[in-house]
DNA sequence: CGTTCTATTGAAGAGTATCAAGCCAAGTGG
DNA sequence: CCACTTGGCTTGATACTCTTCAATAGAACG
């Protein structure tokens, strides 16, 4: 085991983020540090941007499009724990490798950094900030995740995830950039029951989807959510 | 929503934590920063030690016993995200209201942390190293998990959980503090369920329990592991 | 248009939940 | 010391949700 995030400069941007009145949930990209210090990268869909096991000597924020990082059991199982969206970090890890396996979704551009102290403390420490705030929003998505996984049927998970896509999009309307087998692995279902499920919250009128059905609009936002809890 | 972990003092701390070669994985309590700027608290089994929705004003670190935090469906659909056993820190959180809910499992006892500045900067940010190793560990626990809910099986969740246990506890033979309901509601299993895959696992030999059933030996660490993936 | 890929739909089956006893250990009061 | 109670764990029978297997439908692309 390595050192991970690896940096002496992480620290004072942890204080600094901190300090701000809470963490923006909303996750608005803030262009501001997307120049900085880092290197761009473009990754074509399904292209892999790392593997776990990989060295973790750098990580990523995602400037336009989608990626998902996930785990793999022995026999091919596999969890999407996260889909990251613009303006999201990822690939930040304690250890000096990465736990999990990253791909871009779509074609998507990325930022890379090297987790040096240098480049974290630059520029008052705005990237390392942002790197603690995604940290800590990671972790609240996640136990939010783990109430889902855990205790909540099909149609609530479909429901959950609609909301939460538009949520972080910003609008009613959502583009699905993912296929339902990711949505299936990220919700703890099958391709089937996903689709199962997604129809029958179409029939019900709470959702509403275009022919190629790769977009939902939420129809009844305070019905899903009643679903969602 | 407001200020969090609310400290500057963080920020080093971080840092540092950061340099070190890794996270400690086997949680070795720190006995040096219990006796550090924090009171005491001692709790009854059950007892309540916070709420969803309270100002989260504090943080807390197990001295001895086990603690669950949990949300609860409006249902009453039940998630323990993680039991905490001695060294654990658990209620940081990033906004200024706790998410979860927190109970005693075990009589316990807690060193209970102010959030501010100071307790965090003092003694060389000590306490602060801590508190980002935990949150890096709770978020690694959290994904290990999110993949437990979403695709393994009932009998490969309990293989995961005892292995995991006895990981931390430190040795083949685990007590098992916390009941049956609990284990449930952190493997997102039935009473039943768990019960039922406990005694399969009796019956193969994989792992033994006592007459009262609150203890397992693993009797054979490798398979299980084979189970747990 | 045909090919291909993804999504949907249908039927059958598996695994877990649910409902209902039964069991066992520990505690209580006679 | 021994019923009796209590609470948690286990076991059994059945139900149900989701999965699995298989086929169809529909959009995208050449």
């Amino acid at each position: 085991m390595q050192t991970a995030l690896a940096t002496a400069g992480l620290a004072p941007v942890l204080a600094t983020a901190l300090l701000d009145r809470g963490v923006p949930r909303a996750a608005p990209p803030q262009p501001a540090a997307e120049a900085r210090a880092g290197t761009r990268r473009t990754c074509a869909p399904d292209e892999e941007i790392f593997a776990e096991g990989d060295r973790a000597g750098t990580f990523y924020k995602v400037v336009s499009g989608v990626v998902r990082t996930y785990k793999l059991l022995s026999d091919g199982r596999r969890q999407i724990d996260a889909f990251h969206l613009p303006g999201d970090i990822f690939g930040v890890e304690a250890g000096g490798e990465h736990r999990f396996n990253a791909e871009a979704v779509t074609e998507t551009r990325l930022v890379v950094h090297r987790r040096e102290a240098r480049a974290l403390a630059g520029d008052d420490g705005l990237l390392a900030r942002e790197v603690v705030a995604a940290m800590m929003r990671s972790l609240e998505r996640a136990q939010d995740h783990m109430l889902l996984l855990g205790r909540k049927s099909a149609k609530e998970r479909i429901a959950t995830f609609l909301l939460c896509l538009s949520q972080r999009a910003g609008g009613a309307a959502v583009e699905l950039p993912m296929s339902r087998t990711d949505m299936a692995d990220h919700l703890g279902l099958t391709v089937e029951s996903v689709s199962r499920a997604v129809t029958q919250l179409e029939r019900e009128g709470l959702i509403e989807l275009p022919p190629n059905r790769r977009a939902v609009v939420l129809r009844d936002p305070r019905a899903l959510r009643r679903l969602a809890d």
